[in-house]
DNA sequence: AATAGGCACAACCGCCACACT
DNA sequence: CAGTGTGGCGGTTGTGCCTAT
C-alpha cells in the first residue's frame, strides 16, 4: 500500500516504445545481460521506468520470442493448461517456448475465453448474466466511451465503487494460491518434466542431448511440480468416489476444501525435452484424457466460466 | 465517406514474495 | 527479526486498426 512506486515517475517516458528506445534497451542487454532493472534505464540512457524496460524486454524484445500465429496445438495446450492452472499465465507461458505470459493472457482474453464459452454452451444465460469477470467485459462495454470514463476511474475511490456495485462476484471455483514461481522463461527450453505414469513419478531433466539420459529434476520443475501438487485441483461434483481413478501416485490425492468440495490433486503434467509441442501435447493428452479426469476437467472448465 | 463499435495487443498498475541488510 | 528494495505476476487500461452501418 504505502509503498512508493518502483521508480519516481517524474520525467519518465510512458506509452509505446520507440524504435530508438528498443534499440537502446536491446543493445544494453546484449552487452550487459538482463537484471538490475532498476538501474538499467539510467545506464542504458533510457527515460523509462525499470519495470517498463523489463516488460518491454520480456514481452517484446527478447530474441527467443515467437510472435503471433498461435498454432492450433498451442491453442489447445493453452486451453488445457488453463483448465489445470487457472490464470497462471506465467506458468502456462513457461511451457510454451517462445510465448510470453502477456501474449497468452491476451490471447486467452480475446480468443479462448469466447471459444470456451461457446464450446461449453454455457453462453446464453451466462452471457447476459455477466461474463463480467471484470476484465473482458469492461473492455467491450464501449471503448470510446471508456476512453473518457477510464480517466475518471483512475482513482481508487472509483475502484471501490466498482467493487461495490460489481458485487456478487462470480463464484470462483478455483482460486490458485498466489505462489511465487521462479522465472522460467529462460529455462523453459532447457528443462523437461516427465511424468511417468507407470511408476507414478515425475522427473525433470535438462534438455541438452547429453543430459537426456540422466533425468534430474531441475529446481524450476520441482517447483512447478510442487505447485501443481499444491494447487492443481479439479473440482468434482461429488459424483466420484474418494479414490475413483485418481490414484496416480498410489496414495490418496484427494482432499476437501473449505467449501466441502472434493478436490483432487493431480501430478504435474509433462513437458518435453526437445521442446516440440507435439510431444508435449501428447503427454498432456494422455494425462488429460484419462476418462474420469477428462470428465472432471470438462466440468471444471465449465465451472470456471460461470 | 464518415463514424461508431469491436478487436487485438502493448503497456501500465498495484500487489506480493523473496532477497538482502 | 524487521525493514526495505527489487523483480515478477496478474489484472486492467489505452490505443491503433478493422469492420459494419
Amino acid at each position: 500500500m504505502g509503498r512508493a512506486p518502483c521508480c519516481s515517475k517524474v520525467g519518465l517516458h510512458k506509452g509505446p516504445w520507440t524504435p530508438r528506445e528498443d534499440a537502446l534497451l536491446t543493445k544494453y542487454i546484449q552487452a550487459h545481460g538482463e537484471g538490475q532493472w532498476k538501474s538499467l534505464p539510467k545506464k542504458a540512457g533510457l527515460l523509462r521506468c525499470g519495470k517498463s524496460c523489463r516488460l518491454r524486454w520480456m514481452n517484446y524484445l527478447r530474441p527467443d520470442i515467437k510472435r503471433g500465429n498461435i498454432t492450433p496445438e498451442e491453442d489447445d495446450l493453452i486451453i488445457r493448461m488453463h483448465s489445470l492452472l487457472g490464470n497462471r499465465w506465467s506458468l502456462i507461458a513457461g511451457r510454451l517456448p517462445g510465448r510470453t505470459d502477456n501474449e497468452i493472457k491476451n490471447y486467452w482474453n480475446t480468443h479462448l475465453c469466447k471459444k470456451m464459452r461457446n464450446q461449453l454452451g454455457t453462453d446464453q444465460e451466462e452471457e447476459e448474466e455477466e461474463p463480467s469477470s471484470g476484465n473482458k467485459k469492461k473492455k467491450t462495454n464501449g471503448k470510446k466511451k471508456n476512453k473518457q470514463k477510464k480517466k475518471d476511474k483512475k482513482n481508487k475511490a472509483t475502484k471501490d465503487d466498482d467493487d461495490d456495485d460489481e458485487e456478487p462476484q462470480k463464484t470462483k471455483v478455483y482460486l490458485p494460491k498466489p505462489i511465487r514461481v521462479k522465472p522460467l522463461t529462460l529455462l523453459r527450453s532447457d528443462s523437461t518434466f516427465t511424468f511417468d505414469s507407470n511408476n507414478n513419478s515425475a522427473a525433470a531433466s535438462s534438455s541438452s542431448q547429453e543430459n537426456n539420459d540422466n533425468k534430474v529434476e531441475s529446481p524450476e520443475d520441482a517447483e512447478i511440480k510442487e505447485e501443481m501438487m499444491n494447487n492443481m485441483v479439479c473440482e468434482v461434483g461429488g459424483n466420484l468416489g474418494e479414490n475413483d481413478g485418481f490414484d496416480f501416485f498410489g496414495e490418496d490425492q484427494d482432499m476437501v476444501n473449505e467449501s466441502g468440495v472434493v478436490e483432487y490433486c493431480q501430478p504435474y503434467f509433462t513437458t518435453d525435452d526437445h521442446g516440440t509441442l507435439e510431444k508435449l501435447y501428447d503427454e498432456y493428452f494422455q494425462l488429460l484424457n484419462m476418462e474420469d479426469y477428462q470428465y472432471d476437467l470438462d466440468s471444471f472448465a465449465e465451472s470456471l466460466l460461470v
